[in-house]
RNA sequence: GGGCGUUUAGCUCAGUUGGUUAGAGCAUCUGCCUUACAAGCAGAGGGUCUGCGGUUCGAGUCCGUAAACGCCCACCA
């Protein structure tokens, strides 16, 4: 029996171990076909937040119903190492510790960072138990353990013998505080105050000048052009000449480029080959000499002169003082510009001139193009408008830089002796080789994720059988980063699309719509959600509220009314298991008409479910399932089953109905539906590993189904008319025909109250189909004629509306035949009913 | 500059091949302690579906257009 309260901490404790200990998540369960999913890799770096909660429950649905369906399910769990992240968490820890991370061995140092991923790991696992995920641990993955090694560097040496690694000197984007290069992906543009400075460069042997805008000053130890647009009229007389650099005294040419913009700034642009992408061109272009000016550290160098080791931002403002002092500054006009942050350390990004690896684009973006147009091939976007955005992003894609001056990841295998390289699996056996100190991009391995889980590149039997994957879930956020770059490397080494379907999601943000951030500190976290309000509840409310590719704003409200659907599953089932405790029999025989009809109320909503289940629209399975149980099992079936428990059949409907609608459940609320499940009779095993619900023709009674929904609307009605009309309780009911009445009786606790002649009181009216009575109201003394005269204007107006559209002949040809059908009898009915009124 | 999304009840949102009187939760109002559930039951009120124009017998749904808010990409000396 079940306690009288749902308790959900009750309910939830101990389950998971008990599934992970008999091991009901392990592939192989079932010998239907194969149905996989890789669990996007969280961070060892903190906790997971709502976003994920949301991320892996709708994984869990899905992979629980197609279990639950028969087919051999398998869900791997696996975390990322996430170089940036947790290199900059591990340095932070061992400086307050008061060690200086980059003094240390690199190998004591990955110690260090080995043992803060073990620790995150753990945290992660135990949050994972809480929402209860179905996760395969017997194939658990991590992306610097050694076969993903292997399939990194097995990528990177294929990559490099097909030409599409290089190694070479390229502008990249510095983050001078984790002091490593990064993608293009990994930098935020932000709006940020900034100003023009306006510099006088004086012209060689003339007494004229150019007047420069620039944003960063500071550059100009770098500068070794000007440039002017061919065809900016104001400056033709300039081109060829020479400038002097301030400060400096360097002379530098003066060019004539597009890249320089005559409506932009002053018409002039100082080139800094080594530190802006566009001047590196302008560089190339006329051959020009590069000179770096910022360290690493984002410091100035010994090109600075005497700003060499100031910070470049205190450099800025002590330069544009001494160019003011010296005459060179026109002025100073704010602006609000752009500016590129890392990502991951929120430094401002450098762009800056250095030797990288990259991966070269555009023939493997070129090979996910051609194969989107294959409809058979194509990974298929849920919702469809996100597949736009990996397309664009293959279009314009540029190469990709891979290494990070990091030690947490995978070590390039790249060795150096001398200008030799050696590019390969293993170290070469000869002395005198050096390793490539840089460690690859995270995403570099993260991209093989789906098939190196699989034992890539080892053709495992795990790989010919789980692999291509079938949904892979995850934010419309990480597109760029990830599910792009899992598309090509999936088609490259694979032949295959990583990934049937790609199921977005978008972003959880607070209850006014920003977005949860750690410096708002507006997060919630779903540890403390779970405590309150259970792990069944928040899956529910995050899986149900929103359709796939929009944002969900946190709402605890609803994380409440979740709570209370739960507690209204638990009592209805309660009610059921006291009255079935010792059901032997659970066959469905000589059934009554009201068993009938919610038995084809749950075939309809099986079928429903199972439709919108198969498409993974989870909000339209919630309106269905929650309508079906609250209203039609809960409020109508259960409060009538009351008046025939001495029936066998209505003890066995009951018991169907609940098991059909728990199983429909399970895989949104896996703990609840768990403990009632086993506390029903005749049941055995877990419901995890149970069968999903099938449609079953059989069950379907059309004539019983319309028969009792009459009735319901019936007794609707009546009890909404004597609401309307403030009846109390001293009345009386004429019966104005032989229809049975019995059921109706019994409902709405007629008992006494039938009377078999009129009797001389104010009376009405109500009618339903077959239902037909009259309502005795012994206090009133008059009756309430203005009710009476609304409804009459009600019935005019909408037998008027319906007799002009079945006079119209277009919607008589047109429209389907059931319809104008429909439109005739309810006309026929509504004329019927006012002629009564009159 | 290019692209995308959102706009539906007081609030948060469903509404996926165009078809009864547009739904839910929460909030509001009325009446109920009816032994599964008062975290509940029985009812009620509340919407010119952002504006304008079009297609159609019929539009929240399709097309065009405007606006507000938001996002992505590119650029930003």
């Amino acid at each position: 029996m079940l306690e009288k309260k749902y308790n959900h901490l009750e309910v939830e404790k101990d389950k998971y171990e008990i599934w992970k200990e008999k091991e009901i998540f392990k592939a192989g369960k079932k010998d239907g076909k194969p149905f996989c999913i890789v669990i996007p890799p969280p961070n060892v770096t903190g906790k997971l937040h709502l976003g994920h909660a949301w991320d892996v429950s709708l994984q869990d649905i899905m992979i629980r119903y197609k279990r639950m369906q028969g087919y051999d399910t398998l869900w791997i769990p696996g975390m990322d190492h996430a170089g940036i992240a947790t290199q900059a968490k591990v340095d932070k820890k061992l400086k307050e510790m008061g060690i200086e991370p980059r003094t240390m061995k690199r190998e004591d140092w990955l110690k260090v960072a080995w043992d803060w991923k073990k620790e995150y790991a753990e945290n992660i696992h135990n949050q994972w138990a809480k929402l209860g995920l179905s996760l395969d641990y017997s194939r658990e993955r991590f992306t610097l353990d050694e076969g993903l090694s292997k399939a990194v560097r097995t990528v990177f040496v294929k990559l490099y013998n097909e030409g599409l690694i290089y190694r070479g000197e390229r502008m990249i984007n510095w983050d001078s505080e984790a002091k490593t290069a990064l993608s293009n992906e990994e930098v935020i543009y932000k709006d940020v105050e900034g100003a023009f400075y306006h510099i006088k460069y004086p012209i060689v042997d003339s007494d004229e000048f150019l007047d420069v805008a620039t944003t960063r000053p500071e550059t100009m130890f770098g500068d070794t052009a000007l440039a002017v647009n061919p065809d900016d009229e104001r400056y033709q007389k300039f081109i060829g000449k020479k400038a002097i650099l301030p400060i400096v005294n360097r002379e530098i040419p003066i060019v004539a480029d597009m890249h320089a913009d005559p409506e932009k700034g002053t018409g002039v642009v100082k080139i800094t080959p080594c530190h802006d992408p566009n001047d590196y061109e302008v560089g190339l272009r006329h051959n020009l000499e590069k000179i770096v000016v910022i360290n690493p550290d984002g410091t100035m160098n010994e090109n600075a002169l005497h700003y060499q080791g100031m910070d470049r931002f205190v450099a800025r403002e002590k330069l544009v003082k001494e160019l003011e002092e010296k005459g060179y500054l026109l002025k100073v006009e704010k602006i609000i510009h752009s500016v590129g942050h890392s990502e991951r350390t929120d430094a401002m990004v450098e762009p800056y001139l250095s030797k990288q690896w990259f991966v070269k684009m555009r023939p493997l973006a070129d090979k996910v193009l051609e194969n989107q147009k294959n409809k058979e091939t194509k990974v298929k976007f849920l919702p469809a408008r996100y597949e736009k955005i990996m397309n664009h992003w293959m279009e314009i894609t540029y190469d990709w830089c891979i290494s990070r001056q990091l030690w947490w990841g995978h070590q390039i295998p790249a060795w150096y002796k001398g200008d030799e390289i050696y590019v390969g699996m293993e170290a070469p056996k000869e002395e005198g080789w050096t390793q490539d100190k840089d460690v690859l991009d995270t995403w570099f391995s993260s991209a093989l994720w789906p098939f190196s889980t699989l034992g890539w590149p080892n053709i495992t039997e795990d790989y010919q059988k789980y692999y291509p994957t079938n949904v892979l879930v995850t934010g419309y956020d990480i597109i760029p980063f990830w599910v792009n770059r899992m598309t090509f490397q999936g088609l490259h080494f694979t032949g295959k699309r990583p990934f049937e379907y790609c199921y977005i999601h978008g972003l959880i943000r607070d209850k006014i719509g920003r977005k949860m951030s750690k410096s708002l500190g507006n997060g919630v976290d779903p540890m403390d959600v779970i405590k309150e309000y259970g792990a069944d509840a928040l899956r529910y409310y995050l899986t149900t509220q929103t359709s796939s590719g929009t944002d969900l704003r946190y709402d605890e409200e609803k994380v409440r009314s979740s709570w209370n659907f739960i507690n209204k599953i638990w009592n209805a089932s309660r009610f059921v298991l006291m009255n079935i405790e010792n059901i032997e029999d659970t066959s469905l025989n000589n059934l009554t008409n009201i068993d009938k009809w919610i038995l084809t109320k749950l075939e309809k909503t099986i079928k429903d479910v199972t439709k919108y289940m198969d498409k993974y629209e989870f909000q339209n399975v919630n309106s269905v399932l929650y309508n079906f149980i609250w209203e039609d099992f809960c409020d109508s079936y259960i409060e009538m089953s009351k008046f025939n428990m001495e029936q066998p059949s209505t003890k066995a409907t009951l018991y169907y109905v609940l098991k059909n609608i728990l199983k429909m459940l399970h895989p949104f609320m896996p703990f609840v539906t768990e403990e009632i499940y086993s506390k029903m009779p005749l049941t055995e095993g877990f419901i995890a590993l149970s069968d999903y619900p099938k449609y079953q023709k059989e069950y379907i009674y059309n004539e019983e189904e319309k028969e009792i929904d009459d009735l319901i609307e019936f007794v609707k009605i009546f009890r909404n008319k004597k609401a309307e009309l403030k009846i109390g309780k001293d009345y009386k009911i004429l019966l104005n025909n032989n229809t049975d009445y019995e059921l109706i009786k019994k409902m709405l606790k007629w008992n006494d109250l039938i009377i078999e002649k009129e009797i001389n009181y104010p009376k009405f009216l109500i009618e339903y189909k077959n239902y037909s009575v009259t309502l005795f109201n012994e206090q009133e003394t008059t009756l309430d004629i203005e009710n009476i005269k609304k409804e009459i204007e009600f019935l005019e107006k909408s037998i008027l509306k319906r007799e002009n559209l079945l006079a119209n002949e277009n919607f008589i040809n047109k429209a389907p035949a059931s319809l104008v059908e429909q439109e005739k009898e309810k006309l026929a009915l509504e004329k019927e009913k006012l002629a009564k009124l009159k």
